[in-house]
DNA sequence: ACGCGAATAT
DNA sequence: CATATTCGCG
């Protein structure tokens, strides 16, 4: 045990995002092109409940991105770019887990809970994976001496005294203020041609009482997270608040799946 | 569905 | 080279 022990939860408080943070709900991953391509709607007002994905039956949603404009219709079968775990990602994945606890943080929850389009169980279940090895090996030699700082992303997200330990409590604690979804607030980033103007989803319903309450305060104080990474300025630009797949033009075919900045955190 | 380790791909 | 994804197995 450590001494942040003592003050992780202030820490947490420091953190929480103000009014005018949270507002978005969901996050997207999948660039409105696809989305609207596809005639997905996909609409996560789950309730921390076994959320019958209202999704077709499809194995993975798989999109297509590439410079082809003309023949792109079911990418279907074709593969996902690879997710760029961007530390506000990374950190909404870390809230996820922290808020279910150890006990229920599995991948199909834990991405239910992020409520991030477009990301997938497998995404996350690989991302777990390689997460609980950080864990894992931060506990054998982290504290000071640990130079070996090769994992920037997982570094970047302080991690919650519960998952070192085996305490299987957790989400009983984390009382939040009146934090609730809050308005309309627009994305600092531009106004997209004019087609892609469609709706955010709603994450949370204020229809039913504890448990989606409960989940609605937590995604209420998550809504700020996506952070701009790694794309090129040659690539496309501002669409939406919403994730986008960024081509790296100078190696060919090389894309990406990123998200795209909110504020910084 | 989960979790791992290892291979494989970007 | 770092890291995300796929694969086989229990």
């Amino acid at each position: 045990m450590r001494e942040e022990d003592s003050n992780w939860f202030a820490k947490w408080e420091e953190e929480l995002p103000s009014p005018e943070e949270l507002i978005p709900l969901s996050q997207s991953l999948i660039t409105p092109d696809l989305a609207i391509a596809f005639d997905l709607h996909r609409d996560n007002s789950n309730s921390g409940q076994p959320l019958p994905q209202t999704t077709p039956p499809q194995p993975n949603s798989s999109t297509e991105f590439a410079g082809d404009s003309t023949g792109d219709e079911p990418a279907r079968t074709l593969k996902r770019p690879r997710l760029v775990w961007t530390p506000q990602l990374h950190k909404r994945f870390v809230d996820a887990v922290a808020h279910l606890g150890i006990k229920n943080a599995v991948p199909k929850t834990i991405m239910q809970l992020m409520s991030v389009d477009g990301l997938t169980r497998e995404n996350v279940a690989s991302h777990l994976q390689k997460y609980r090895l950080y864990l894992k090996r931060m506990q054998s030699g982290g504290g000071g001496g640990g130079g070996g700082d090769s994992d920037h992303l997982f570094a970047s997200s302080p991690v919650p005294p519960h998952f070192l330990h085996q305490t299987s409590r957790q989400s009983s604690d984390l009382f939040i203020p009146s934090l609730v979804p809050i308005s309309t607030q627009q994305q600092h980033i531009a106004a997209p041609p004019s087609q892609f103007l469609h709706r955010q989803m709603s994450a949370v319903n204020f229809t039913s009482p504890t448990k989606a309450t409960d989940q609605a305060m937590f995604l209420a104080r998550q809504q700020s997270q996506l952070q701009q990474p790694v794309f090129r300025p040659s690539s496309l630009h501002l669409h939406s608040q919403v994730a986008n797949y960024t081509q790296d033009l100078d190696s060919g075919a090389k894309t990406v799946l990123t998200l795209f900045p909110t504020r910084d955190d």
